[in-house]
DNA sequence: TGAATGTATGTAAACGTTTACAGATTTGTC
DNA sequence: GACAAATCTGTAAACGTTTACATACATTCA
């Protein structure tokens, strides 16, 4: 069933048909109903690829992200799926398993599907290959826009957290509650997130004159076992700390891990502020304050950053947002503003 | 950049770099050689969409799923693109909230996009609107195959997890514990899922000649407030259950978080079997036993169903799958079988 | 009345591929 | 050396749309 049928049955021209379906031209009212039921009646969908070729882009957004076992990129996904159907588009879903062939296959992919615009999550081991895709993205007159990965240096269109004051304002959290001396597990990541997030711990502990102690600083990976251990390593030691600071959602799951299984009270034994939504542990009964990454906001800021790009090209521009501060059930909601840069 | 400009640069017709690319019909190593050379040096992609359209299909399969809060979904949609990607294939992935609207949008556009399969997540509240648009699929000779959702009494490819059965293993557990007071709560689900879960409870505490109660079957939503509430409830009976089966995921943490609350500790006050992966709940160090679905296991299957319903068409099979009993930490796989139905 | 404008419809070219077909060259066989 | 078969390459039609352009009729206005 094409467009050349539904004309024929109607006994007018394609170009009508065509006229009648893009609401698009003049039609006259008797035709446009009788186009239009026969449409229904034969339940004719129009061929997006042929419409694609002719208009030489497509209704299509990549979406490509590395996969990550929580809730973050997955509520990403779903929020920029929602925003994409709205302007009538569809989303291209590539998981990368932060693999590099897999990555550069996605883009690969997209390119040839036409897509009309890219949005990245941190998906590349070596920055390298991704910054050169997103050149030929950009090269290709497709808009890309990179979520949660702020590569410095580099002007692309971007939506990040500033992962330096959003620890900045966990350690000074605990240090309201009276904690001086304060552990930090700084998940490695890719693009210099990790230590973004401990210069903000390092940051506040220097505004407010507390002394620093390298064994209170735990370079862990993002997962639960870094967690776990840099708690074993935090509370063996002599001076242990008093409270801890978890930089991604894995990792706080490995200190809950660690503390129950010592029997520590969060709150009495030992302060913990933790990363990204756990609402899970909500859940389940306990009040942990974290740091959220609004997974939401990211998604839709990046999608309308996106679609503006596809509109202006040109410029380029940075949004900051801040986390939610989720403390014991009462919500703060922190700052939010954007930069323009050139482009 | 097109297949004409290559040609162009080459000195060949495009009939040439065409083969080229396909790797199809003859052409002389030394040509072949020459024109690969230069796509590789222009970075040229094949339009997929020009493919597409003269090979009448595209390389898409459409992923259509209502959002779920946790895991599972988001481990089946992994699976599914890297098995696509294997076969070069990508995803379009629709999100449906489970909103009507935005599911017969979603069937809509992959129709005009000319996926070649169609994968489905529980999605409708009306069975009758899905059902309309899986037959209109098959008239278009897409392929659909429905992942954990039984449409019972309809013959469509599906993979699904034989959920009466899965309960029927979970209260033996607890029988086989010392149980004898079970509370269960069925977390009402599309396809009447939660209905045949409740079935298996029924016929094992038949098959053991243990007395029902009403007063320990808690018919709840997909929440955690059902779990949370149903504990509430059991708990206030004079002679309350002394171990609870939770349904799905979220009452299961329901479940945790009032046991939390009232100071019981699991195995020794109370005895819980829990639903899907909460491997998170371990991460936290709580060994609880639970029904799991397995994820990647239902991604791949569906995936080699669809791509053997495009190659042979006619046949519809059901597979069966097992769900893993995680049982403090050990595991045990169940049956996995697969039954072939008339087409 | 007739020119200008507005409305309604059709014709045909274009988008970037694949592929059937044909023609040309090479290789193999007797 | 001749013929068949195999190998190599090009031409042109097709896929299902959109849209510039042409044509035709209806209305408005001086």
């Amino acid at each position: 069933m094409t467009i050349n049928d539904i004309a024929k049955i109607a006994g007018v021209s394609v170009a009508t048909v065509s006229r009648v379906m893009n609401k698009k031209g003049y039609v006259r009212e008797e035709t446009r109903k009788k186009v239009e039921a026969i449409i229904r009646d034969h339940g004719y969908h129009p061929n997006a690829v042929a419409r694609s070729l002719i208009s030489s882009h497509s209704s299509l957004i990549a979406v490509i992200m590395a996969e990550r076992p929580f809730s973050f990129s997955s509520k990403v996904l779903e929020t920029i799926e929602s925003c994409a159907g709205e302007q009538g588009d569809s989303v291209l879903f590539y998981g990368t398993g932060a693999e590099q062939e897999r990555e550069l296959r996605a883009f690969s992919q997209a390119f040839e599907h036409q897509v009309k615009g890219i949005l990245l999550l941190p998906v590349m081991e070596s920055g390298e290959a991704a910054v050169n895709m997103i050149r030929e993205a950009e090269a290709r007159d497709i808009p890309v826009v990179l979520l949660d990965w702020d590569l410095y240096g580099e002007d692309f269109d971007r939506v990040v957290v500033d992962n330096k004051q959003v620890l900045y304002d966990g350690t000074r959290l605990l240090l309201e509650e009276g904690h001086r001396k304060i552990g930090v597990i700084t998940c490695r990541e890719v693009a210099k997130e990790g230590s973004r997030r401990r210069d903000g711990y390092l940051q506040c502990m220097k505004d407010h004159q507390i002394p620093l102690k390298d064994s209170y600083i735990y370079d862990g990976d993002f997962d639960e076992e870094s967690g776990y251990d840099a708690c074993r390593t935090f509370f063996a030691l002599p001076d242990p700390p008093t409270a801890v600071l978890a930089c991604c959602s894995s990792a706080t799951l490995g200190c809950f891990h660690y503390f129950k299984e010592q029997n520590m009270e969060l709150g009495k034994d030992v302060g913990l502020v933790g990363f990204d939504d756990i609402s899970l542990v909500e859940s389940m009964g306990y009040p942990v304050t974290t740091l959220d990454r609004l997974s939401r906001e990211m998604g839709r800021n990046a999608c309308s950053l996106l679609y503006q790009s596809m509109r202006n090209g040109a410029d380029h521009k940075k949004i900051v947002l801040a986390t939610r501060t989720i403390r014991r059930g009462s919500e703060h909601m922190g700052r939010c503003f954007s930069l323009e840069t050139k482009g």
